[in-house]
DNA sequence: GTCTATATTGTGATAGAC
DNA sequence: GTCTATCACAATATAGAC
């Protein structure tokens, strides 16, 4: 299905997500989304009356892939070095999909923190269940005593920050070597998993 | 030394670090940045010609706090871990210090990658020389076989990321409550260097 | 060096024909 | 629904007096 076979209204929402993505909401500018659009200016307004409007349609999806789905996931009774090895590949793969979305979700987010609450009082976004989960492993002498919240953080740090870093870490480390690069953020899906098993487990 | 000790150009450019770092390049205006400094915009104009002028300024000032500095403690002959935990804790003050430099940093960067290319041909950020010692107890059998490079970006990650995700972090997990989070933080100085150093440390 | 006033351009948004 | 033309205002930048 190319872009031509999408009804006007998905063209917009595509060029969209495309513009904001790249250049946040204040670099974006209506002009280049129609244009990405193969429309005109007019049209922008007709179907989402300001640029307001369209930001929060592109914003909410966006928000939505980085953060709960995936949360899902550390919900299931998995067991838990399963659970990370799972969660980090899954995560890792859709930035691979998305390599714009953590360093666009994260710094609208900063420039306005209130959209958060918004966003997230209509889902339930819960990280105490895969919490408690660590601390009864931790209990079971299972797994070396750690607040379980900051095993979360360190997860999704090692996860989504090489993302947001992507052009300081090619240029500084790979000099620029694309293909290295790549490599190296692929290797991260199994490399990252065995560094947080490794830090935790007991012998 | 309060603001009124400084002359008008130090000033500006107190103004302009306060207002960019928070709204970035698109988002600052310069009439804040005058009204901060308590001028008019004239005179930013006459000390910088243009606004881009005045963000480069900002903005080297900005990458020299987020990467180098820290970086030449990396180079010192440290026993491997006591560097690991001096440089986390050295780095996460930093940013206590500075909490938005590492969203403004990611967000311009991966804006205008060029910039990082120009940026960094004066200086020389050398990560090698860090590697080298980490191949080198990989090879001793002091530590368990790892990429250099992949623990360093982790360890990077698990610095910068929880700044530049504060908001996210702070309303899921604490319920936006200041003091929990801020505990949460400076935990993270001891918390950090200890999980790498489980990770990696051969028993 | 510093100000007020103004020029100039960019950009979100609307009116109105088809 | 879609277009062209245009408005209205915001924002960078400059001119020129003091």
């Amino acid at each position: 299905m190319t872009k031509d076979d999408l009804n006007t209204e998905q063209k917009i929402l595509e060029a969209a997500k495309s513009v904001f993505i790249v250049k946040g909401l204040e670099g974006a500018r209506m002009q280049e989304i129609a244009d990405e659009a193969g429309i005109n200016k007019a049209l922008l307004h007709y179907y989402y009356r300001t640029k307001d409007k369209l930001f929060e349609a592109v914003f909410r999806e966006a928000f939505y892939k980085l953060v709960p789905n995936i949360v899902e996931l550390l919900k299931t009774d998995m067991p838990l070095f399963d659970k990370i090895r799972h969660f980090v590949k899954t995560y890792i793969d859709i930035f691979f999909e998305n390599p714009f979305i953590p360093g666009f979700v994260l710094h609208e987010l900063s420039r306005n923190p209130q959209r958060i609450v918004n966003l997230i009082s209509n889902i339930g976004i819960e990280p105490k269940v895969f919490a408690d989960q660590i601390n009864e492993e931790v209990r079971l002498g299972k797994i070396k005593p750690i607040d379980p919240y900051q095993l979360i953080v360190n997860m999704l740090a090692m996860c989504i920050f090489p993302f947001a870093a992507t052009p300081i870490i090619k240029n500084i480390i790979f000099k620029s070597d694309e293909k290295s690069f790549h490599q190296f953020m692929l290797e991260r899906k199994d490399e990252v998993p065995e560094f947080i098993i490794n830090s935790i487990k007991n012998e």
